[in-house]
DNA sequence: ACAAAAGTGTTACCCGTACACCCATGC
DNA sequence: GCATGGGTGTACGGGTAACACTTTTGT
């Protein structure tokens, strides 16, 4: 490692490290994926103190001195899923930093924990199993959690008493920071091509955007959008077998290109 | 402060803080102001080690325990310029954390130091002076500060050799994400009208497109898209009195509405 | 034949672009 | 009058929303 400009040497020689009351830091992972047309996270049930018995989201400690937070976030996403996401290629992204002092109980201990929530998103993730050190894990659809009355109790202190499991934490705040991300991101890039397994169809396309908000663009002007935004989508020369229990017409198969972003945006009528 | 769904207290009891190693937690804020036409960032001079002589974005440290990383930006805002931003009203928002373990040179004495990086703009902020624990501090021209250059050799751990002023830690790379971050959003929210003073006219908004941008709308085109935003500004019934020197019909002046984004975006010709 | 899904065509309209033009003021 | 800057009018063209329609397959 180069030296990075640190100034004179003789200021480290004599520099106090534990002048400064110290921190921990962690990550958060909002780990995205569209299952049965819904969009799903992926939480995990605490099997530890503090909040043993909640949902929250994966997430662990930044190994201190070796470590950014995002190859933490790699490794953490390595270990929750099973997966080498470095090899997967999925989408990886910071959403924030949480720093309220109470949103860690352990505070009240002397911890001050900080939290940078990155958000990740892949198509078709295996339901985790081994390698996962929470007692249960598996994705729940983002619409059952009731993000937003959660929110409001965190914000406004009080608990959430309410059929949706119980997150713990401010990870319902940070999961509804990472949907709207995701949410408005959908608009104006092709990040939707990450949700789908290659090759997809356009109708396999389209219904990420059902998923994640609810409705979706004319499927006639959603086809020419895609299509003619550069790069958004190479097709094959395939076409997938339609399911035998229905009919319609065998649809060509694409797979992602290399364009980041639609310009002009996506815009269509909400529900 | 109420309880925050700990989990047990037994807990807590035989909790120790210790376990994990300590990082440090600092803020720091790339405050944009436009002067003269131009995009500027307010930069201290260090006047201390790490990085003494080099110039940096204000920030500080985060209490530990007592102040969320955005309670401990808006103190530092109040410290370096002079002014209570709660009073001020202007706009602040988290751009990222960062990070990597060797950011900072300290990490050789075993400290390794995470930031929170704020964007805060505001207009005609005074020239920083009293308040300020830096030896020196001036708004510099973002364009004068070679930040490509800059941060491609931080991130190449090279050092910067150049006329513009050598930037400390990591901070071309976070600089380079706060600009890019306001570019962004110019097009997409109401934050122009953040950086001139009330009351102001069409041709002042105009121009902090051109000062963040190099380039600006069609005026004709900028009129009409603004006035037709509901609640992009708002028109008061003066007119500003023409300078002496010059000619030209007394504009009519505006306040800033309550509106946050403009839809559908901005888009013009760029150079 | 019918249903289901993929894919295409057509039209009307909105909105932004470009640019010409008019207005108000100071010298 | 003339220069300067604010403000308005308008015709053209591209893009997209809306929806009807055709094609391909399975039962």
């Amino acid at each position: 490692m180069t030296e990075r400009r640190p100034g004179e040497d003789t200021f480290l020689a004599a520099y106090d490290p534990t002048a400064f009351p110290p921190f921990a830091l962690t990550v958060d992972l909002a780990i995205f994926t569209v299952r049965d047309g819904l969009l799903t996270v992926l939480l995990v049930e605490r099997g530890d103190h503090p909040f043993k018995g909640y949902w929250a989201l994966p997430g662990g400690h930044v190994a201190h001195g070796r470590e950014s937070a995002e190859q933490a976030a790699v490794r953490e996403l390595g270990e929750e899923t099973g997966l080498d996401w470095t090899t997967v290629g999925g989408h990886l992204e910071q959403v924030g930093t949480y720093t309220e002092p109470d949103r860690d109980p352990r505070i009240r201990a002397g911890l001050h924990v900080a939290s940078v929530a990155y958000v990740a998103l892949a198509p078709n993730l295996p339901l985790p199993t081994a390698g996962t050190d929470a007692a249960r894990a598996r994705f729940w659809p983002v619409e059952d959690l009731s993000l937003d009355t959660q929110r409001a109790a965190w914000l406004d202190r009080q608990p959430y008493r309410g059929d949706a499991p119980v997150l713990a934490y401010d990870h319902a705040l940070i999961l509804s920071h990472a949907r709207d991300r995701i949410r408005a991101k959908l608009e104006y890039t092709t990040l939707a091509a990450q949700f789908v397994t290659e090759p997809f169809t356009l109708a396999d396309l389209r219904r990420v955007y059902q998923a994640v908000w609810g409705s979706a663009p004319d499927l006639a002007n959603f086809r020419r959008k895609v299509l003619k935004t550069p790069g958004f989508v190479v097709a094959t020369n395939e076409h997938r077998a339609v399911a035998s229990d229905r009919g319609g017409a065998p649809p060509l198969l694409y797979r992602r290109g290399d364009a980041q972003r639609i310009d002009p945006p996506f815009t269509w009528e909400r529900e």
